[in-house]
DNA sequence: AGAAAAGCTTTTTTT
DNA sequence: AAGCTTTTCT
């Protein structure tokens, strides 16, 4: 984010009035009229519903350049935010290409990021200093576990994660500890999270630190608590854009509609059959419930899709239309037929994996360039298969959405080190390296270490110091501490005279954390050390030391650099935004697409988000989509039989080719037992027809057990969970009190009266 | 403090 | 099954 220090109250003063009517400006031009008028919608609320492909980010871009090119608005009067880095990067380019030169001073970024700039600017409001340190996710988990420690929380029964995660509810939904009221109430450490959620935020605040929620929170703090500041950027802000809207939290709602209040120009850009992240805490329903939050809003729906060819939008829209919740949107093209989507079923994950790998050798050999090709998976297990092919067949391809660069453990070390230098009350990070490499501090040196320094309320560090004066310490871990104290004081020293990449090259070397990683023999230890290179080189950057450690948890990631013609393998998830000529979708089978755990924690919910991450995938294809199933998968270590996808069948069959193997529909089904499905699979194989039949004759016996078949108290079997008794039903779904693995929720016809 | 043994998990991931 | 983390042992 560019953060020029344009002060929100300099940004106030009479906008140039917008020239007289000329013919339409060139950008203007190229859009199609619904992106036009979307564009031209400049004033009160307005959602664009954009469908996939259908010039989003063009929209957005050309509607912000429109603001300033029509002197609607300063640069500084516009806010932009997106979800992440990367989208922001591109829309400041994208600005900068339609107006000619690149724009400084923008309100553009991540929620995150713009909320820590205005936090910054109004720190002591939220009990902080201004120059507050943010919080990783590996940070965040030891202070809580720390908390959970100090609480005496069998951590257990309540791990830190899950006590992290009902925290990270709460803070998605804009709650403050004193927020949180008896509905959101939760029965995680049978009733002492709020405390908990108290306690940590009590450390933050004594830590100085933030986590990526308390950007957020604390923003929404100030804004509600302070309505002169709240007034400063109402009326700084005449423009509000906003990316992704699907995606949005309660939190960040809340945010944007404090903002836009006064002036109303809020423009929401998103799709609701794009919403993927409710896991996360995206609430569809706020992009659902825009034009009730904001009353007379006009809705404009983008419909004219410019990436795949009719079969591909067809079976995506037919998909898609299974789902209830909806705003609903009509994606056409004027695209030639082209193909039609292509449907395989197979043996096995491997046999799916040696299916498709062939199919993109053949596409190559027939001109298709690797790079335009796509491989989506549901999970990330699923690309062992296909690595382990692509290997053997020597096809050059690349993961994305792999572990982020600054998430690595040797990056985060490193940076743990600098933070200390730079400000030596960080004891997350001081305690994070205090024994890397090992120095002999261990667990009990730390553990009173902490002791006093809680006692005295003084930092780690300065507790350290005056620890090591004394003889509580076992001489070696004395000595061990001592050294390292006198290395930061001389480090510190150091920090004046030496430009900040030397300082974090001599901190890594002359701590011995270099030399750790020569030392390692492990076959990761040369990536390590070349990441930690990485590192030093990205440093150059910025200004100084703080600068850099400013923007390191906010804005830093891999530059994966593009390099050369690769296959492109990787989740679902991190496929959102892009587009390929061909995308192969395997593993549609239920179980895993749906996935069971979807299936059976969120219901009919989840299942609609899974069908929107189906639809996500579809979308994704300009040209070519292959659809694929396994009907035998080995998950970690037993084989699985698998049914074909539900969402296989909402495919509309006049878009789909069907090519499976004869005989691949139906494996599974109550026959669980491997042996049984291997036999039915083995047998004579029937021809197109005839399987086709069976298969369907199949399903309908599967899904036709009549309900009520188990009574509350009835005992009954499960294949993987064994005997147990019914403790209630809901109509499909029973909740049972297995013997061996106590209580889980299932769906009626995977269990049998026992 | 460090090594060996035992245990646990395993959808999706940004900031 | 495997990899990682936590616990236990020395």
């Amino acid at each position: 984010m560019s953060d020029s220090p344009a002060a929100p109250d300099a940004a106030e003063g009479p906008p140039t009035a917008p020239p007289p009517g000329r013919a339409p400006a060139a950008y203007l031009a190229a859009l199609n009229p619904a992106q036009r008028e979307a564009v031209e919608a400049t004033e009160g609320p307005v959602l664009v519903l954009a469908g996939a492909g259908t010039g989003k980010t063009r929209v957005l871009t050309t509607r912000f350049a429109h603001l300033l090119m029509t002197g609607r608005a300063a640069p500084n009067q516009v806010l932009a935010v997106t979800f992440t880095n990367k989208a922001a990067r591109e829309m400041k380019e994208r600005i900068a290409r339609l107006i000619g030169r690149p724009v400084e001073g923008l309100w553009l970024g991540t929620f995150h990021a713009l909320s820590a700039r205005l936090l910054r600017r109004h720190a002591a409001l939220a009990g902080l200093a201004p120059n507050f340190t943010i919080l990783d996710t590996d940070d965040q988990l030891r202070l809580v576990k720390q908390v959970a420690e100090a609480a005496n929380l069998d951590t257990r029964r309540w791990t830190p994660q899950g006590l992290l995660a009902v925290i990270e509810t709460w803070k998605n939904r804009g709650l403050g500890p004193d927020e949180v009221g008896a509905a959101d109430a939760t029965d995680f450490a049978a009733g002492r999270a709020l405390a908990l959620y108290r306690d940590y935020q009590a450390r933050l605040r004594a830590l100085n630190a933030a986590d990526f929620g308390d950007l957020l929170l604390h923003a929404l703090a100030i804004f509600r608590t302070n309505a002169e500041v709240l007034g400063l950027y109402q009326r700084a802000f005449r423009y509000i854009l906003v990316d992704e809207y699907q995606d949005t939290n309660v939190a960040q709602y809340l945010w944007l509609r404090l903002l836009a209040q006064r002036h109303r120009n809020i423009c929401c850009v998103g799709d609701d059959d794009q919403s993927i992240y409710s896991w996360r805490g995206a609430e569809v329903g706020n992009i659902l419930r825009f034009e009730h939050d904001f009353p007379g809003a006009r809705v404009i729906r983008l419909e004219c899709n410019y990436r795949s060819t009719p079969h591909i939008l067809a079976a995506a829209s037919g998909l898609i239309a299974h789902n209830q919740g909806r705003l609903g949107k009509t994606l056409w093209t004027e695209d030639g037929e082209g193909e039609k989507v292509r449907l395989r079923g197979l043996w096995d994950g491997e046999e799916e994996a040696r299916f498709v790998c062939d199919e993109v050798e053949a596409l190559q050999g027939r001109g298709e360039r690797l790079g335009a090709m796509a491989v989506l998976v549901r999970a990330g297990f699923q690309m062992r298969a296909f690595e382990e092919r692509l290997l053997t067949l020597g096809i050059p391809y690349r993961v994305l959405g792999g572990p982020r660069f600054y998430e690595r453990q040797e990056v985060r070390d490193a940076i743990a080190y600098l933070r200390v230098v730079a400000n030596p009350s960080h004891d997350l990070s001081f305690e994070r390296i205090v024994n890397v490499p090992k120095r002999g501090i261990g667990e009990a040196t730390v553990k009173s270490l902490h002791e006093l320094a809680r006692a005295r309320g003084v930092p780690v560090f300065e507790a350290a110091r005056d620890l090591v004066a004394t003889d509580e310490l076992r001489a070696k871990a004395r000595v061990a501490l001592k050294a390292l104290i006198d290395d930061f004081d001389r480090w510190r020293s150091l920090a004046g005279g030496l430009a900040h990449p030397e300082l974090a090259r001599t901190v890594l070397e002359e701590s011995g954390y270099t030399a750790m990683w020569q030392a390692d023999r492990s076959p990761d230890a040369p990536g390590r050390l070349e990441n930690l290179k990485e590192l030093v080189a990205a440093m150059e950057e910025f200004e100084n030391l703080e600068g850099f450690l400013e923007h390191v948890s906010l804005v830093m990631e891999n530059d994966q650099a593009e390099d050369g013609e690769r296959l492109n393998l990787m989740t679902l998830h991190a496929a959102k935004g892009l587009e390929f000529d061909t995308v192969f979708l395997p593993g549609w089978e239920e179980g895993l697409f749906p996935h069971q755990r979807a299936l059976d924690e969120g219901g009919l919910k989840s299942l609609e988000e899974e069908r929107r991450l189906a639809h996500v995938g579809i979308t994704r294809a300009r040209r070519r989509v292959v659809v694929s199933f396994a009907a035998n998968r080995r998950v970690y270590s037993t084989w699985q039989s698998n049914l074909p996808s539900r969402f296989v069948d909402e495919l509309p069959a006049e878009h789909v080719e069907r090519e499976s193997e004869p005989g691949l529909y139906g494996a599974g089904s109550a026959a669980t037992d491997l042996e049984e499905g291997a036999a039915r699979l083995r047998a004579p194989r029937f021809g197109g027809q005839a399987r086709l039949i069976e298969a369907e004759a199949w399903t309908v016996e599967t899904h036709a057990r009549p309900a009520g078949t188990f009574a509350v108290g009835g005992r009954v079997f499960h294949q993987k969970f064994g005997y147990g008794r019914v403790v209630s039903t809901d109509g499909a779904a029973l909740e049972i009190e297995f013997e061996k693995a106590g209580r889980k929720k299932v769906i009626d016809r995977f269990v049998e009266p026992a």
